[in-house]
DNA sequence: GAGCGTTATGTCTAAATAAGCCTAACGATA
DNA sequence: TATCGTTAGGCTTATTTAGACATAACGCTC
């Protein structure tokens, strides 16, 4: 049992990955992501993050530009107005993220208590 | 040897740490605060940054602010105008960055390779 | 004590970002 | 076919952030 004790599920590092050419996904898009792919809808999403719809909109083409391929597939119209889904590269987006993300917070979990203990 | 070859020396997740109550701390800082040890000078370490020398002073300040404690201890006037160094927190603050990005980038490479690779 | 380069700010402007508001299309359902 | 909530934008303002400019104090050196 070390001294600075700490749950190890706890979220210390939510690392954004820049990829080139402009496009970099961070802790904000992932949540989104992860948001649509529960709720199946942006417009629920972005209520449910408290940020406006357009905002969600934007960050979420960014990411369809950026990778020149979807990350959400939706349809328009329909019953309750539409809906959006993610793609399979979505899908591994958010998987891929949440792996690097628990190695990262895992790994080095002894380096990030010996920063934070410096606030003290 | 991996099928992901990869220098191992090669920078590719520069973190940015939250600590809590505003203070955060990633990488600008961080170069910055090595840059001002290593040439005893905010001013001299802005202009190698590229960066005003008002703005390095703002963020410098704002970890003076965040821990309580100055990062930087400065002699103003003196031969050549005055100077600055790093305080113990401010060179443990790099040390401590320094292990922390390189335990994340040698134990996640693998992880960071599967997100990269989406790209493809 | 005049000059110099640096620290330490204040203030004002510009640029980048985000928010708001608006409109059109869509298609299931009633 | 009228209604509804959603997607997908365009366009205009607000807010936030960074930059530019100005100034004072400081203390060694000449």
């Amino acid at each position: 049992m070390r001294a600075t004790a700490q749950k190890n599920d706890v979220i210390l590092v939510r690392p954004r990955i820049y990829l080139g050419k402009g496009l970099a996904i961070g802790p904000g898009k992932i949540d989104l992501l992860r948001t649509v792919n529960e709720l199946k809808s942006i417009a629920a999403a972005a209520r449910k993050l408290n940020i406006p719809y357009k905002r969600a909109w934007v960050l979420i083409d960014s990411l369809n530009q950026g990778f020149g391929k979807p990350v959400v597939e939706t349809i328009s119209g329909g019953k309750g107005g539409g809906g959006t889904s993610l793609t399979i590269l979505g899908q591994q987006l958010v998987e891929k993220y949440d792996a690097l993300e628990k190695q990262l917070n895992a790994q080095a979990a002894e380096e990030l208590a010996a920063v934070r203990a410096l606030t003290e």
